[in-house]
RNA sequence: GACCCUAUCAUCUAAUGGUUAGGAUAUGGCCCUCUCAAGGCCAGUAUAUGGGUUCAAAUCCCGUUAGGGUCACCA
């Protein structure tokens, strides 16, 4: 290749190799420590699955006396979104995922191994595949897309394997004569890796999660440099990840049959390929019943924003995920029910490898209830609070200016160890939890009380009204309780009402659900005793003489 | 079509050649002197299929089937 073509090739100011490398000096780190990282690209929206993938790498990393980084993959120009590192960012700093280097929120960057967005990164890709055009190792190619996909019926009407190999790379071999003729004509062109990978070797791979696997090699010549100038994720995934010393590649089972291509670059390059860890897919069921991926279009939960704008707790969200990647997820939490969850000792030895776990939102909900049960009253209101200031603007004034009342109410039968209530999943819960609390019931449906008829109930509204007395402790309540149901034909005891039924109108239980249907409008509720304490004399009375 | 991954209750999974195949979620039943939630107790439900190897197979090997993934100037 001519020093001609090259320049044409490269027309920019290029640093040389030496400089680049010079300035990516290897990580001291201790030994063994684990470098990764979570790549994606800025389409303003950050995947569940890529979510996962990179809370994977981080725990790799963070448990390895190592660097977690955010590196910004838009290559892709069309896709690119502004503002999407800010989404990606808050989204991580949501669930206290923290990377070590990389962009930032305010748009500068932190780290000494950037710049960490590729698009910045143009020159020291292109300073690669100049070196790899020079070497021999890499080559323009001018074939339109319209002549690749020519090719490509072709060959698949043939049987062939598709794609730009062998003797199907047509631009593989031209000469420098008419490489010059091309390039002064004009002709639009791309940079190819000119592969030295044969279909018929078999290339071993040792991946983390998958073991010990064996694919054909590479024998394609994929693009390395687009029309734009840019990398493709291949190419710069190797530069960057040379570079910036990545030691472990967590990334989705989706690239395992990329691994030979990439082994096949590394060794081009002379470099060290890091380990490879890919994981399988997280899915769903469809309404077919049939599984897929979790799809974007399809799934408002493949966007990981779904869970805060939800009012998801965030350390269930990442217990839950946290137990998909280790199943003894829960007997360390059954075992250790206070320490924080990012204790939790990721075992990578241990990460599932199966199909690929369906998402399934009755197990995260139970995880959720079990977080807010070891909350306190205090917590659950701070978090609903601030949840609800961001989603439910007037439902956060409502919780500000009853604070005192709020709490008392979230701390219900709220207490350490496993009795606490979990009725609460999400802090979207809570506002429908304390809705009879901001405002007295209104019943239209008088079958609610069944069996009771209304004059029952207003009978026993009546009687209670003159008992009742908010100082009463529990048992004088229920004793009271047990009053009007005998003044009123009532069994006021269980027992003796399962032995004779039809000696009672009903039971206590009756009396106690038209009280408790007065006062909240629902005929169940967390203990009545303590809501009527709550809400206090001069409201229950006010509630209950609603009926009289 | 080619290549690759995966296959245990409905779901997530444990058991790395010897277990009555374990747990969790979900479901059903019972108990808990007011409902619900929680909790306790109990129950049912699984090694896709056909061949091997072995004294012994969920586990190792091969085939079949099924699901998933990849085969872009997207990542």
């Amino acid at each position: 290749m001519t020093p001609e073509i090259l320049d044409l090739l490269f027309p920019n100011e290029l640093p040389t190799i030496k400089e680049i490398e010079k300035k990516y000096p290897p990580r001291k780190l201790p030994e063994g420590a684990v470098v990764s990282r979570l790549a994606p690209s800025p389409t303003g929206y950050l995947h569940i699955g890529n979510f996962y993938q990179g809370f994977m790498a981080e725990r790799l990393a963070h448990q390895n006396k190592g660097v977690f980084f955010l590196r910004v993959e838009d290559t892709d120009q069309a896709r690119k979104v502004e503002g999407a590192v800010e989404v990606v960012l808050r989204a991580l700093g949501h669930y206290g995922i923290m990377p070590d280097e990389g962009a930032q929120i305010d748009g500068s960057e932190c780290g000494s191994y950037g710049p960490y967005t590729q698009s910045l990164r143009k020159e020291i890709y292109q300073a690669y595949a100049k070196e790899w055009v020079k070497k021999g190792l890499a080559y323009p190619c001018f074939c339109s897309s319209e002549d690749i996909d020519l090719m490509r019926k072709v060959q698949e009407k043939q049987g062939l394997r598709p794609g730009y190999y062998g003797r199907y790379a047509k631009c593989r071999d031209l000469s420098d004569e008419q490489i010059l003729e091309n390039l002064k004509a004009k002709k639009p062109f791309i940079i190819r890796m000119r592969s030295n990978g044969d279909y018929n070797n078999r290339i071993v791979i040792e991946d983390l999660l998958k073991g010990k696997l064996s694919m054909p090699d590479n024998e394609m010549d994929i693009v390395i440099i687009k029309k734009d100038g840019l990398p493709t994720y291949h190419f710069a995934h190797i530069v960057d990840d040379h570079l910036m010393g990545t030691t472990n590649v967590v990334r989705g089972e989706e690239w395992l049959s990329s691994v030979p291509l990439h082994l096949q670059m590394f060794k081009m390059m002379g470099w060290q390929p890091p380990k490879y860890a890919h994981h399988a897919l997280l899915q769903k069921m469809d309404e077919n019943g049939k599984r897929r991926k979790i799809s974007k279009r399809l799934d408002p939960e493949a966007n990981i924003e779904y869970f805060a704008q939800n009012g998801y707790p965030q350390d269930a969200v990442l217990e839950y995920l946290l137990n998909l990647m280790n199943a003894s997820f829960e007997d360390w939490r059954k075992a250790n029910p206070t320490i924080p969850v990012m204790d939790f000792p990721l075992n990578f030895k241990k990460i599932s490898n199966t199909a690929g776990a369906l998402f399934d939102f009755v197990k995260l909900h139970s995880i959720c209830r079990d977080v807010v049960a070891r909350m306190t009253a205090d917590e659950v209101y701070s978090e609903t609070l601030n949840w609800a200031k961001q989603f439910k603007p007037e439902f956060a004034k409502k919780l500000e200016s009853h604070s005192e009342m709020v709490k008392a109410v979230l701390n219900i039968e709220r207490g350490i160890g496993p009795k606490s209530r979990k009725d609460l999943s999400k802090w979207a819960d809570v506002e429908n939890e304390l809705s009879y609390y901001f405002e007295a019931p209104v019943i239209t449906d008088a079958s609610v009380w069944a069996p009771l008829i209304e004059s029952d109930v207003k009978k026993i509204a009546v009687d209670y009204i003159k008992l009742y007395n908010d100082d009463d402790d529990k048992n004088m309540w229920f004793d009271k309780i047990k009053q009007v149901a005998s003044e009123n034909g009532f069994a006021a005891n269980m027992k003796d009402y399962k032995a004779n039924p039809s000696d009672y109108k009903g039971s206590v239980a009756d009396v106690a659900k038209a009280l408790r249907v007065l006062i909240t409008g629902r005929t169940q509720s967390p203990d009545l005793y303590q809501i009527m304490k709550i809400l206090g004399q001069k409201e229950v009375l006010k509630r209950l003489s609603s009926v009289v």
